[in-house]
DNA sequence: TTGTAGGCGTTATCAG
DNA sequence: CTGATAACGCCTACAA
């Protein structure tokens, strides 16, 4: 029965005109001292709600958002959060929300640097940045700032880089996760931390990961060592060199985690070369990592939620554009842990 | 510059009024066959996206949804779902979603079927239902079908109850992958199975958990042992006894899996006898579980996504109600893995 | 069967 | 500075 307060019914109360509650409302200004002190106090004594539906048709304003990530022809792994930023558009498309690609090859940073400019000229009305390299990505936050353009960032965090809102794994945590899986069940041996194109790609990231996973290991068992290699892209010579390497250095090695979405790269080499009884922990759901995963080469895939992190990349920039509601200023996802027996249920 | 079509620009392209278009489109009837024509022909041309926004603000429609689930006080188990309906009415609320709750005692279906009777007397617009008691439930689905009331259920999959969504985990699947957990890192032992409050509790349920499980250590080993045991609460004398018997009678027990989120009462009374190598998994993220799973007692928890399973209910029939949309007759959930490492990450 | 007018709650505009 | 008034796109009612 209780009807909804509306801006009609404070100006009715506080006996002033719409548009001076109004103005009052969205402090505009040009409002004389006594009805502003009119309406404020009715607004103290009752709740008022605005309308966000009516808000929204009537001011029919559409927000450009720029999505400044890597190109998902060069690095797969793009794919994912490519999903979730179509899912967005779709669901806040009605609340005028647009969406702009600017992909940029992850192993160059001058075209990150040219997209970027890109960004900027295009003066968008919020930006969603994958950001990968450090100082040209805090370059970057400085532009937004002095734009007065809101920036949003996922998957990578980096430290100083404040922007409006982070959205990711708790990277150290999810190192830790990596190795309980690993001794799970065999509390002992040679563990192999694998970073691939960790030159090129995020080192800070891949960097974090092992930290965490060293971590759990030092705290829960002594008969366990450790190593990491670094490798190359796998049609690098060096790829394979590096790994038999390894292995007639450590050949107790009984289990490997490699960092980033490319276990695929490693799982291959380990079919070649028949060795199948180790234990692979990688990480995402991309396509090249399933039928590894589904034939127990890779016995684990931590899920970063990529699609997820895109999606609510653009969910806070509507919340914060369109409704103007608080938004987190950091968010870790759930650290998902994907095996064969439950991959489905996550595609 | 290209404008969104309005139900206005159709009406000037088919040279009719927008009230003819509106019947067309929603098909009211009352329009002649030329008409109806003119319209189609449009219609077929262009790509008619009704405004939502427009649409909600317009009716000014509110929809009650009655959710029917077990008392939380009684089952803690159902606080969860509770939480997920929180957040959905919160967030559909400016669709004019209102939802009223109509707790019943999951050990009496008795209860069940009063509250039943009340939510049809209410006369929802939509019912979210947990099934627990087949027939039961079958008969109140027959009630809504007759009273058109839309009904979407969670968590508990019954055959034959055919309801406009379910929504849940695939429970077989669901089994597999426990079994999986088990035997990794040590792919050979005797396993025990436990249902607890079996009979009063939703059997079909819990027996096809058991199913997958016990299929998938059919398909990946030869030297496993699977026994089922059913315990009642751990108030009665019986259950402390039957687990006793139990140990004795297969003294090599290396894991059990307890298929409701009761994990703790087992966990607890593992900590009692100081039978700690055990790996113990169980299901769902409830407070009594967490201090359990944080000191290792509990290995794993299987995550049924309680919360997401109610939320995505009512958003089902949000869109149902609203937006008229189509709703996915079964979404299976994905079944989340939750450790010590991890845990935090859901929560 | 058809077309039109009025209203949903906000915002924006423009005379007073 | 203030208060009316016209959009926003759709739906409901009612008159033709």
């Amino acid at each position: 029965m209780k009807k909804t307060i509306r801006i009609k019914d404070i100006a009715k109360m506080a006996e002033v005109s719409m548009g001076t509650v109004d103005r009052v409302i969205h402090n505009r200004g040009k409002v004389s001292a006594t009805s502003m002190e009119k309406v404020l106090k009715v607004l103290e004594k009752i709740d008022y709600q605005p309308n966000l539906i009516a808000k929204t048709l009537s001011s029919a304003k559409t927000y450009k958002i720029a999505a400044l990530l890597p190109d998902a022809s060069i690095d797969p792994f793009w794919l994912l959060p490519k999903i979730g930023i179509s899912q967005a558009e779709k669901e806040f498309n009605p609340f005028g929300i647009e969406i702009y690609a600017f992909p940029f090859n992850p192993y160059q940073s001058d075209s990150f640097l040219a997209r970027a400019q890109e960004v900027i000229d295009f003066e968008p009305d919020g930006i969603l940045l994958a950001p990968i390299w450090r100082q040209e990505s805090l370059d970057f936050t400085a532009m937004c700032k002095r734009h007065q353009i809101p920036l949003v960032c996922f998957n990578t965090y980096i430290e100083a880089l404040h922007p409006l809102s982070f959205i990711g794994q708790n990277l150290h945590q999810s190192g830790r996760l990596a190795a309980e899986l690993m001794c799970m069940g065999r509390p002992a041996g040679t563990f192999l931390i694998i970073h691939i194109e960790e030159k090129t790609l995020n080192s800070v990231h891949l960097y974090e990961k092992e930290q965490g996973f060293r971590e759990y290991m030092q705290q829960n068992g002594n008969k366990i060592e450790v190593i990491t290699i670094e490798l190359e892209s796998p049609h690098h010579p060096s790829f394979e060199a590096t790994l038999e390497d390894s292995f007639r250095q450590y050949p107790q090695i009984s289990g490997i985690f490699v960092t980033n979405s490319k276990a695929y790269d490693v799982a291959q080499y380990l079919e070649k070369t028949r060795r199948m009884q180790l234990r692979l922990i990688g990480y995402d759901l991309v396509q090249e990592n399933l039928p590894f995963l589904q034939r127990h080469t890779i016995d684990i895939l931590i899920h970063q939620n990529a699609e997820q992190q895109s999606f609510l990349g653009i969910s806070y920039l509507t919340d914060h554009l369109v409704f103007k509601r608080d938004i987190p200023a950091i968010k870790h996802l759930s650290l998902g842990i994907v095996t064969s027996e439950n991959l489905t249920s996550y595609i």
